[in-house]
DNA sequence: ATGAAAGCGCTAACAA
DNA sequence: TTGTTAGCGCTTTCAT
């Protein structure tokens, strides 16, 4: 590839700066607006010309300058991920799902953290500086403050597996609440009584969702309304400590469900830890995203799965719509999880 | 914010697009260049001037266009992080960190997947059509023709946690020999004396060098070299059947120090559960990377923490270097592991 | 110390 | 169907 030489002229051969418009444009014998034509596939130009600059183009190594055609096009190919809660694999996966699937549609993800409103504010100006095409919100927790920063910045905004109900935004989320439910129902069929939520960080939508999901399953299936652990984070600790002060508080109870899988690990642990519970047969754990380590055999977690191909499936057609017409009114989609059945739960076959 | 119209003009008032050096100039009743030049904070400037085009600058939410500047000066103030082996959340931790401490010096990260060379291939026309200051690969695998194609596309690498010999790029690692070695005279010290070592991806440096360290550290105890258990990956499965195959062909061992955290939780997880050992009393445990789930009450494990935001500062002042000069020639550091000591392994005092 | 003007590489009118 | 030309917003000579 590197000792090809087989272009005509030898006289720039050892010049390895970059191939321009202009460069093939003068090998093809052509002007540089026919390059362009025939690069970006416009109708008016002859199948025969197209043929032979993009041959020269593939010859001579060419690739666009993106700066260059951004200028012009106010459009970048860039989409802005703005990534927090990194502490549950979850997202990280996501993250690079999604990322693969925009390279695959030849765009590009800039990364920026965003733990805490501060944190995207400052993103803002390179926001502008970068021009991305959309931002796609991967994060348990944005005020609609935040969320108002970015309309000012004119950038089509994304929220994954959260949604605020004013905003001038997308979102695509996992059915939190239909979820939540669900499982209320499926323990309720197998004989749990007294059932628990233990919560996340309650300002995320995530959280509350399935929360509320949970809690009207309850009253559904005629049971009391769930012993809830308030106001932890998504984190093992909030699982770990929170099973403990739920027992203390409310005496026993038949089955906990987690705001997600991290929690129920924690969850899990310290009852059959500090505790001295034996899981299912004292207490049936259930958790919420299906990360890798809810299938291992130490814990072997019952958990609803997010469909997370569904979902980035989602969120590339959503971009697609917002890049074909910048006015296209924001959607919200709502994508069913599944109950991923193991050993962490007393649950009867599902009737159906 | 929104509210303010203190600007003098009242014209373009109710034209919210971009603000340019243009309509600065013409508001500070300055050149364009004189405006550029305050910005980039040229010397030749009057120092009154230069103030006061800023304070316009501010006054009207100016944010400089960067396909426009990089057009010109061929830097892009991006990053490209190349990331796989996501299935250890010591890289999305640390891919996170790096973003954040690119973000506070004004540089954007462009992430990128790299699951098998081809994904890199595939990425390299985006290299050379985004212009990237540097490379950063968060990979524990990359081979050398891999590394040849990063060289042809001109931007700079560095190699996180990897080195290649002879290759024209930057490493910033953990001292994965030192911390192996290290690993084996503290086992040794401890009173074991049939040690072994479960691989993750046998042809990642990480891998080779923590169990080359390990084997040196055995024979310099006065140990029989180690007990392998050889080519797996990374994952939570290679460890616990890892540990199950050591002990099947070997019989007893004392001790088992594995390619990183999750291998060592796997071989936790079979060691007590399937094969009935207790921790650390019939099996010692020590991984490798300090990962969130290490500490966690369930497994309790001990391991060599990386020192990651030393790496990461590392990388930064890199960087800074490749910035500087283009003919910098690359450097390797080494920093340092720490062995954080829990209940997975029957260590003593270190003796001092 | 400042301004005028050229041009980075590309696309998008407008002509031909 | 193709070529000419005018910029996109910025930096950077070269004058002044």
């Amino acid at each position: 590839m590197k000792g090809m030489t087989d272009t005509q002229n030898g006289a720039d051969a050892a010049r390895p700066s970059r191939v321009t418009v202009k460069d093939i444009a003068r090998e093809a014998g052509v002007s540089i607006a026919t390059v362009s034509r025939a690069i970006s596939n416009d109708p008016g130009i002859a199948a025969d010309t197209r043929r032979r600059v993009l041959q020269k183009a593939t010859d001579m190594g060419y690739s666009p300058n993106l700066f260059a055609r951004g200028l012009i096009t106010r459009k970048s190919g860039i989409v802005a991920v703005f990534a927090n809660n990194i502490i549950n694999p979850f997202y990280p996966e996501v993250m690079v799902n999604l990322t693969r699937a925009l390279q695959d549609r030849q765009m590009h993800t800039l990364l920026f953290t965003s733990d805490g409103d501060e944190q995207v504010e400052r993103a803002l100006p390179t926001l502008r500086q970068l021009n991305p095409d959309v931002a796609v919100v991967l994060a348990a927790t944005m005020t609609s403050g935040a969320l108002d920063n970015f309309a000012e910045s004119r950038t089509p905004v994304i929220l994954f597996n959260r949604y605020v109900d004013g905003a001038a935004a997308s979102s695509v989320c996992c059915d939190n609440f239909e979820a939540g439910r669900m499982v209320a129902h499926r323990l309720a069929a197998s004989g749990h009584r007294r059932l628990a939520f233990i919560e996340g960080l309650a300002t995320a939508s995530t959280n509350a969702d399935r929360r509320r999901g949970f809690t009207r399953g309850c009253a559904e299936a005629g049971l009391a309304p769930p012993a809830v652990h308030a106001g932890g984070d998504f984190t093992y600790e909030t699982g770990y400590t929170g099973v403990q002060a739920l027992i203390a508080r409310t005496g026993a109870i038949d089955a906990v469900f987690c705001a997600n899988d991290i929690i129920a690990i924690g969850a899990m642990d310290a009852a059959r830890g500090s505790l001295g519970l034996s899981i299912p047969d004292d207490l049936s754990v259930i958790g919420f995203d299906d990360i890798a380590m809810a299938s291992w055999p130490s814990h072997d977690l019952t958990t609803v799965r997010q469909p997370m191909n569904a979902m980035i499936d989602r969120v590339m057609s959503e971009i697609g719509r917002i890049r074909d017409s910048a006015t296209a009114p924001p959607e919200k989609h709502f994508l069913p999880g599944r109950l991923m059945v193991r050993g962490s739960a007393r649950l009867n076959e599902e009737r159906t």
